[in-house]
DNA sequence: CAGCATCCTGCGAGATACTG
DNA sequence: CAGTATCTCGCAGGATGCTG
C-alpha cells in the first residue's frame, strides 16, 4: 500500500483555474504577491506589512514561490544581511488576477457593512 | 494548553486579499463557482465536470459554501431526487474574482507551451 | 537582519464502501 | 441520484527557541 496516495502536488491542475491556482496555494500566498506587487520588499517588510504571520511560514512561503519562479529573491551583501523580494515576469502575470481578488474582496466588505446597518 | 491554537478559519481575514480568499478555501471552492457561474448545475454535473473529483469532497465544499450564503441548494422534489446547485448574489460577487483566475490561468498556459517550445 | 530547527495541530483531500 | 461513513495521508500553519 506504498503509493496509495497521488503525488500530485495540485489537484486542480486539470481544470481551467488550476493553471493559475497552483501558485495561490496556501492562504498567505495571495497576500505576499500582493505586496509585492507594490515593489521589491525586504524579509522584515513582508513581515510586518502581513500582519501575524510567522517567520517560518513566511520563509515557507517565499522559498516555495521562488522555487516556481514566482517570486526572485536577491541578497545585498550589506553589513546587516539584507533581502530583496521582487515579483518576476512570471509573478507579474499573476497580479491581475489578485487585483481581482482584493477589489472583490472589498466590495464584500462594503457589503458586509451595508447589511450590518 | 487547551486554547493554544487560535479557531481563527481564515489567518488572511485582516489582510486586504482576505476578505474574499475566505470564500477560495479549498483547492476545488474556485473551480465549482466557476462552474455553477455558468448557470445551475447539478450535483453529478458537478461531479462529472470536475475531473477526478470524489463525492465526498465535493459534498464538503457545497456544504461549506452553502454555509457561507456563497451557493444556494434547492431539492426538486422528483422521483429520482435531484439537486441544483446555483450561485446566490453574494456568489455572483465572487466571479469577477475567478474569471481573472481563470484568465490568468490560460495566459500562463500559452506561456509555458511558448516556453515549451 | 534573515532566517533555520523542532514540535505540534487542523483541514483539505483521496479511497472505498454503503444508503434513502 | 445524491449523498453519508470511515480511515488515512500530507500540507499549511502556529509557537518557541536558536544562529550566521
Amino acid at each position: 500500500m506504498a503509493l496509495k496516495y497521488r503525488k500530485n502536488k495540485s489537484p486542480v491542475a486539470l481544470c481551467p483555474v488550476g493553471e493559475c491556482m497552483a501558485f495561490l496555494r496556501g492562504a498567505w500566498t495571495p497576500n505576499i504577491i500582493w505586496l509585492l506587487s507594490g515593489g521589491p520588499r525586504r524579509f522584515s517588510e513582508l513581515r510586518k506589512d502581513i500582519t501575524n504571520i510567522s517567520a517560518k511560514v513566511l520563509t515557507t512561503r517565499l522559498r516555495n514561490l521562488e522555487e516556481l519562479g514566482v517570486i526572485r529573491r536577491q541578497v545585498m551583501p550589506t553589513s546587516p544581511p539584507s533581502v530583496e523580494y521582487s515579483l518576476s515576469d512570471l509573478g507579474e502575470e499573476l497580479t491581475p488576477a489578485i487585483a481581482a481578488i482584493v477589489s472583490v474582496g472589498h466590495r464584500l466588505k462594503k457589503r458586509a457593512a451595508k447589511a450590518a446597518a
